[in-house]
DNA sequence: TCGCTTGTTGATGG
DNA sequence: GCCATCAACAAGCG
């Protein structure tokens, strides 16, 4: 699930039932604790009231007056508010109950990610400051000035969370599907024409797919929503797509509509 | 049993 | 120092 326009929903989620409501009570699996105690979470969160959530990249940063709740939703994670679904699940790893009723919960059945806690701008930073900007924040010129002073395959530098926040595997695989562009294009060959497409299209990309849920089954013509399945072809020119390994993970693109084969890596 | 999976990190090697 | 690859983490599915 979680690449950034899914963190986006879960930001919603919160903004829509949590925001503005104080915590009653807190229960953490503390597997999926990563630098603080359950005690010591609930006792910082109890009696605290939450903000306006924040995203950055694929973390949403769920600030109160005091110390912020930080959620990384791995592969596997999720945001549930109780009345949309009533019971509790197994993999329900954090649930937060609020003062006014009902109750927040965290899930996540593979155990990547997991639940910060930062007291101040100091911790925040301790977890968030290794991430470059929001890859649908950021501007084209910023976007152009970091990509060129990186080197290697182009799919690598849009998965890295240190370059631009938010792209994981299908979304970079969909962005180049879109933008032409070949998975091992070397950065240093691009031509303007080939940045300007790109930068626009990641934005693009990233703006659409977060308009709603669920951008895979919604957005039919694009690559994420034939990506996979056995005998897929190019949405575009219908031919069988390619699958290989880029940046140590499964790519899928068309052979024809992204040849770039001029200066692509081997 | 093996292989595969929308994420991240650390070790290793070129 | 930069970049690529791989294993590990963990749990479920076919």
């Amino acid at each position: 699930m979680p690449e950034l326009p899914d963190v986006e929903h879960f930001r919603q989620v919160f903004r829509l039932h949590a925001a503005g409501k104080a915590v009653a009570g807190l229960e953490a699996d503390p597997t999926i604790l990563r630098n603080v105690q359950a005690g010591a979470l609930a006792r910082a969160l109890i009696g605290q009231r939450f903000e306006d959530p924040g995203r950055h990249g694929k973390w949403l940063v769920c600030r109160t007056g005091g110390p912020t709740l930080l959620l990384h939703f791995g592969m596997t994670g999720d945001l549930i508010w109780s009345e949309d679904e009533p019971e509790r699940h197994r993999h329900d790893r954090l649930i937060l109950a609020f003062v006014e009723g009902g109750e927040l919960r965290y899930r996540n059945m593979r155990k990547l990610g997991g639940v910060w806690l930062a007291h101040d701008d100091v911790e925040l930073a301790a977890v968030l400051g290794s991430l470059g900007p929001d890859a649908l924040a950021i501007g084209r010129r910023d976007f152009l000035e970091r990509l060129s002073r990186r080197r290697g395959a182009l799919k690598a530098a849009l998965m890295d969370q240190s370059f631009v926040a938010g792209i994981g595997n299908i979304l970079a695989d969909e962005i180049l599907w879109q933008a032409r562009l070949h998975p091992r294009r070397a950065i240093q060959s691009l031509t303007p024409g080939e940045l300007a497409v790109l930068h626009r299209v990641v934005h693009r990309v990233l703006r659409q797919a977060s308009e709603g849920y669920d951008y895979v089954e919604r957005r039919r013509s694009w690559l994420s929503h034939v990506r996979g399945h056995p005998g897929a072809a190019c949405p575009r020119c219908r031919s069988p797509l390619s699958r290989t390994v880029t940046a140590g993970r499964t790519t899928y693109f068309c052979p024809v509509c992204q040849a770039g084969g001029f200066d692509a890596l081997p």
